[in-house]
DNA sequence: TCGCACTCGTTCGAATTGGAACGATACCAG
DNA sequence: CTGGTATCGTTCCAATTCGAACGAGTGCGA
């Protein structure tokens, strides 16, 4: 087994963690004008692409947040109606959570700055003819 | 400006998160066996990799952490014995971040594993020729 | 049917985080 | 020198996070 990275190996993982933490803080600060978290934004997306409510378990699952931290952001979007927990009725113990019209008008209103935001930062960044090799070879580390 | 992200936009960019997002949760579960965080792991990388002493706010400013959350998380190590505080002699004002030889000999222990994983993770996952391209598109999205 | 292991979402407490102060020092233009 | 402004690291507080434990419900094999 390697006992080092070489020059390049190192480059491009710092080079990930680099892009990866500043996407996250510039999108974290825009969010942050709607007053909106960063996971709470990832649970509105996700509610809103989709089918219509999705379990606790599964959402947390997506999202990089544990059961516990999402029950917490589900409160605090529920308490400012965006959000509505709805019991599941094909398993007594689920919940699932919905977009209201308010949480969808929320989204709607966020989501072109945002995807104008991933356009400056990332997409527009890369040479589009190597942006599907970026994808692939990022999404074989975030395979299982 | 274009209005939405095409289904490759899209998945580059949720490739990038998830990427990014599982690295960093292996990565901190691996760091939880030998009581580190995330955070305190890289104080410590970035401690032990060049010059001896690092002032606070360019620590801060190298990783992704308020200086206030650097204060705390020197504070933390400081506590283990880990790193030590010395008054810069340039300036009256600063703070010296230094390893103490316990703190190298944790980093030390820790590092290889870390490789490891990283090689595992990433590395190994891209085609050689791949990793370059990934590389620099990546170090442009980092780019301020 | 019973038992047993698993999953559900929640609660709790402790740890960590960011942001807005703050006092102290450095730097710079006039 | 003198003022104003920026930076240093810290402190405080509120918000968020995680992990462990929990009661409730599910599902499966014996």
């Amino acid at each position: 087994m390697a006992r080092h990275l070489s020059d390049d190996e190192l480059a491009a993982y710092f080079a990930l963690r680099g892009a990866g933490d500043r996407l996250q803080r510039v999108v974290a600060q825009q969010l942050r004008a709607h007053d909106l978290t960063e996971v709470q934004f990832a649970i509105l997306a996700q509610l809103g692409s989709g089918t219509d409510g999705i379990g606790m378990s599964e959402l947390a699952r997506g999202l990089v947040v544990t059961k516990s931290g999402l029950t917490y952001q589900a409160g605090q979007l529920e308490s400012r109606g965006l959000v509505a927990r709805r019991p599941s009725t094909d398993d007594d113990r689920g919940v699932l959570l919905h977009l209201t019209p308010d949480g969808r008008a929320l989204l709607a209103r966020v989501l072109p700055a945002h995807i104008t935001l991933v356009r400056e930062l990332f997409i527009d960044r890369i040479d589009p003819a190597d942006l599907a090799i970026v994808r692939d070879a990022l999404a074989q580390v975030a395979r299982d």
